[in-house]
RNA sequence: GCUGCUGUAGCUCAGUGGUAGAGCACUCCCUUGGUAAGGGAGAGGCCGACAGUUCAAUCCUGUCCAGCAGCACCA
């Protein structure tokens, strides 16, 4: 006998052996009969699935929150069945459950495209009707291998080959049809139900790697109720009216065209955002003791093979030949440049930590396909900084920058930055023990520092170990901001060096860190994180003043000026349009504040206030309106200051 | 870079094998109007680039460029 204990902590013994149905039946038919699966010590299996020890159980629903990965995962399933139906000869290989739906990978000689959908969608609801059970079955290796190679089906033969020795081959069938599969399913097709939807085709890698054959990829999304399914798709529209190159071009701040590809024509406003970022990063900076400095955009080929960039990264580098045949790349990062700063004069111990900071402009070719929007571009800023120290101080160095970073973000708002560790990539220059050291004073620090860190294995610098900080974008897309790397193979490449105070030559450590990242990729975030209604220190157009009647002009104009020597950027509109007419325009263009003036203002020396999202009208003094408005315009880290 | 899709006025988009249309924006006129579009008139396009097919190409075919989605890449 084993004892099973229920969510509401009551246990009850049963038979060794018994399945999720049999307990479901044991409490209530009625359950039995909504049951879908099961969960055993957390772990969620079929309903049909037996249990041999103590347990603490749930009989899952289809309302329950675990079955939305089943209803995802079922319905990956009927689509390919949905899709062999209706092509014959194509291949299927894998389908998993990702964030909001699914995907399945076909292989077929002419692609999908989205005019098939209806006709696949309508034949996976014709699967649904027909309602037959999931049921599974163990198969040997070999059974499998020869019955999907008889179907034609070589991938997933391959994948049979995949599978670990000591795992078992499990196969789901829905009526004729079936599948290699983990599970676990939902006990029959119809409990899908219909909230589902096809999203878009495209191109993927068999197995993620760009050697092998391109697969159709079809992505699909599902929930377990209609009303989840539309409040879903009307989220995607949303977060649409959220995206940085729309909402760019509305609000006139950059543009990108043909002849420079991944390369942002900044606007006037635009650019007003990205000096206010510059400006706020360096007051930052400096009190944190870094030194500012500007290093060259093109060095010689010769520099760059010291490095290791000629090497590593040459692929990514724009280059030019000039007369005299010499060859320079624009740079791609900053390090090498710093590394000459900090290399030019004696440098002793008594000075380090040296912090070299530098907004930094850098080329890097990127794959075409690579490029998005402000996000991935070719030439960026970065808001750079190298820190050169001694050994012992990397960890204590290693947790300022993690704390002024979580300081930074959180100025800006992110209160939520996910934090990934990165380790020794396979494309590297160093020996294994410099690694060794790096990684662990790097690992020092995040747990010095405290707080979640994402393991990426494999995914650090050619010269080092990285922490990625990782802000989200309105669609969901993860991008890296800031970075803090870990680098004891530069300096040495460089032969800089510091006397020590044994009056000896020592190798410093290099701490690469950027905050913001690329000042391009966060004013983008910036953009889809505030959906274009910037805190009045960022906006670009803080306020304009309008007129109801042309006789309100002159004092317009003077509230403009008054405003102006406060330090605000503000407009004045005097067009001869009605007040109508100009709130809305300005509204558009996301203008926080918009100071109304009529006869009865220049009457009074007021202005009328009105904020961008509300409808409320507030009167005050001008005198009161520029020293309140003046205040609320200061960058957080001023306003810390009063 | 790979797969698929797209490229027509500043923006959003119709459209046809015989060199083009709408709405908004823009310009001018009327209107001086109190918080999200007052009325009228007008101007505006080498139909992404280059080849090919054709009597004739914005439309068909090919190549290239750029953009979009995903994949791969991302110091």
């Amino acid at each position: 006998m084993i004892t099973l204990t229920f969510p509401d902590g009551n246990a009850r013994e049963y038979q060794a052996g018994i399945s999720g149905l049999e307990v479901a039946e044991s409490i209530a038919k009625s359950l039995a009969k909504k049951a879908v699966a099961w969960a055993v010590d957390g772990e969620v299996l079929d309903l049909a699935d037996t249990v041999d020890r103590d347990a603490s159980i749930r009989i899952v629903t289809r309302d329950d929150s675990e079955a939305l990965e089943l209803v995802r995962h079922d319905c990956a399933h009927v689509m390919a069945e949905a899709v062999q139906e209706l092509y014959p000869g194509t291949q299927v290989t894998i389908g998993p459950v990702i964030e909001n739906g699914f995907y399945y990978d076909f292989h077929r000689d002419e692609p999908f495209s989205l005019e098939d959908f209806p006709a696949i969608e309508k034949k996976m609801r014709e699967i649904i009707q027909r309602n037959k059970p999931f049921t599974k079955e163990i198969w040997s290796r070999e059974e499998t291998k020869k019955v999907f190679a008889e179907k034609g089906e070589q991938f997933k033969v391959e994948l049979v080959d995949a599978i670990a020795e000591d795992q078992t081959i499990r196969i789901y069938k829905q009526g004729d049809w079936f599948d290699l599969c983990r599970g676990p399913h939902m006990t029959s097709t119809g409990k899908i139900g219909d909230a589902f939807k096809l999203m878009k085709v495209a191109g993927a890698y068999w197995r993620g790697d760009s050697n092998n054959p391109v697969l159709t990829r079809i992505y699909g999304t599902a929930w377990q109720s209609k009303e989840d399914l539309d409040a879903y798709l009307h989220a995607l529209e949303e977060a649409e009216k959220r995206d940085h190159r729309r909402l760019g071009r509305e609000m006139d701040l950059f543009h990108f065209q043909e002849e420079a590809p991944g390369s942002v024509f900044w606007h006037a406003k635009g650019w007003t955002l990205f000096q206010e970022l510059i400006s706020y990063m360096r007051r930052r900076q400096d009190d944190a003791g870094y030194q500012e400095v500007n290093s060259p955009d093109m060095m010689d080929r010769g520099l760059w093979e010291q490095s290791g960039h000629w090497e590593k990264f040459r692929e990514n580098m724009f280059t030019t030949e000039t007369e005299d045949e010499r060859t320079f790349a624009f740079k791609p990062m900053n390090c090498p440049g710093h590394v000459q700063i900090f290399k030019n004069g004696l440098k002793s111990y008594r000075d380090l930590p040296v912090k070299l900071s530098e907004f930094g402009k850098v080329h890097r070719y990127e794959p075409s396909g690579a490029l998005h929007g402000l996000m991935r571009v070719r030439s960026f800023t970065q808001d750079d900084a190298h820190i050169f120290c001694a050994e012992d101080q990397v960890t204590a160095e290693c947790v300022k920058v993690h704390e002024l970073m979580m300081s930074i973000y959180r100025d800006f708002g992110f209160d939520n930055v996910i934090v990934k560790y990165s380790d020794r990539p396979e494309k590297r220059v160093g020996s294994d023990a410099v690694w060794d050291k790096s990684e662990a004073a790097l690992q020092h620090a995040v747990e010095a520092a405290g707080g979640d860190v994402e393991l990426n294995p494999g995914e650090g610098a050619f010269y080092g170990p990285k922490l990625e900080y990782v802000l989200r974008d309105a669609i969901g897309r993860d991008w890296q901001c800031g970075t803090l790397q870990v680098d004891l193979n530069l300096p040495d490449r460089f032969g800089a060096f510091y006397i020590g105070n044994d009056s000896e030559k020592h190798t410093p450590v290099m701490l690469h860190r950027a905050m913001f990242g690329s000042l391009e990729r966060f004013a983008g975030i910036l953009i889809e994180h505030y959906a274009g209604h910037f805190p009045l220190w960022l906006a670009p157009t803080q306020v304009v003043v309008a007129t109801i009647t042309s006789g309100a002009d002159d004092y317009a104009v003077e509230v403009r000026d008054h405003l102006r020597r406060a330090g605000m950027r503000v407009e004045a509109d005097l067009r001869n349009e009605k007040i109508n007419y100009k709130v809305r325009e300005h509204s558009v263009t996301k203008v926080p504040v918009i100071l109304v003036v009529g006869m009865r203002e220049v009457e009074e020396r007021a202005v009328n206030i009105r904020r961008l999202g509300s409808r409320d009208q507030t009167a005050m003094s001008l005198d009161e309106a520029t020293a309140s408005l003046g205040k609320e315009a200061l960058a957080p880290d001023l306003k810390r200051r009063d």
